[in-house]
DNA sequence: TTACTTTTGCAACCTTTTAACGATGGAAAT
DNA sequence: ATTTCCATCGTTAAAAGGTTGCAAAAGTAA
């Protein structure tokens, strides 16, 4: 479930192997994010990297409170407007997501998939895992509908729900 | 009776208008719900109606808590869990659906394109109002896309928000 | 009637999000 | 270096949205 894994001391060398790949992997998006930070002049911050921190490590979607929760446990004690404040930086400079239907915050995973046009992101309502497939020509018709009904469209993405393949195989003895 | 009465009153869209019209169309629209609830064998109780009356009869969509307001400005006041419950019924009838990016409520307005496939919604930014537009294509594409991430989809609707024709129109004095 | 199901009423509580206001800390102009 | 400015953060508080649990009514069927 959730792994308790410190932040602070982590040199890029040595903790690819002591903590695994998914150590190495967060490095990598926490310094991706820190670049998109960078490119809009904006402040990627202790508290927003240990925000976006929580979010990237989370399997699925992770709403405000649990991102609350699990700094506490950490040490680091916020009031919920803080963490509020931090996941609307961190959607403004792009690198997490909201997801509307589940009050709850992923982050993005664009490059995963070589940004071959705007996502429409798929949550799996078992799981939590939300996988984004890229669907431009989804969205290029969703425009053109809107044109036709005199509607300037403003979409930002699109959430499906349902089941993902491996909660689909193994149904039946659920978990979570 | 703490929180129930101490919310104020905020107007997000306005009921009925010139009662002439709007007024005959409530009638006609409350009907439809009537006989949708009669095809399910589900009950249109007073409540119900009362709940359904003040969504169709808002210019864009409502949320749970101003349905409360309006209605114990009627005189009706009733608890949260009331009007939920009655919202619940109402949306399992599918004479109303929730627009979920703005925690709020609209009437179906399916029969006003004939139902040709599932809609669309498109919600005003502006001025509240909801369009449908019928839109089954891009449902089935996106359940092709889903296909082909391994992914079984259970969408329902989808919101799109922007700016109505009319909005557009009359801009030049920004709102926000 | 009795028995059963559905709907309501009521109180309290939980979750999510925002407001208001002051303090801090860095950039940059003086 | 000091003042000035602005974005960020801490703290308190509350608004807005939604739920739980239980009991009383109202409807349905026998």
């Amino acid at each position: 479930m959730a792994k308790t894994m410190t932040r602070t001391a982590k040199s890029k060398g040595e903790s690819a192997k002591a903590e695994g790949e998914a150590g190495a992997m967060l490095d990598d998006i926490v310094q991706r994010a820190k670049v998109a930070f960078e490119e809009r002049s904006l402040r990627f911050t202790q508290l927003r990297e240990q925000v976006f921190s929580e979010i990237a490590s989370t399997r699925g979607s992770i709403g405000a409170y649990e991102i609350l929760d699990r700094l506490s446990e950490k040490g680091t004690r916020l009031a919920p407007i803080s963490v509020y404040r931090s996941i609307d930086a961190l959607i403004e400079a792009g690198v997490i997501h909201r997801l509307e239907s589940k009050n709850s915050y992923f982050a993005c995973r664009r490059h995963e998939h070589g940004r071959k046009g705007r996502p429409i992101f798929m949550a799996c309502e078992q799981c939590g895992g939300v996988v984004e497939v890229p669907a431009q020509s989804i969205f290029d018709q969703v425009a053109e509908l809107a044109k036709s009904a005199d509607f300037t469209p403003k979409v930002k993405f699109m959430e499906v729900s349902g089941t993902c393949a491996a909660c689909r195989d193994k149904a039946g003895s659920k978990g979570d």
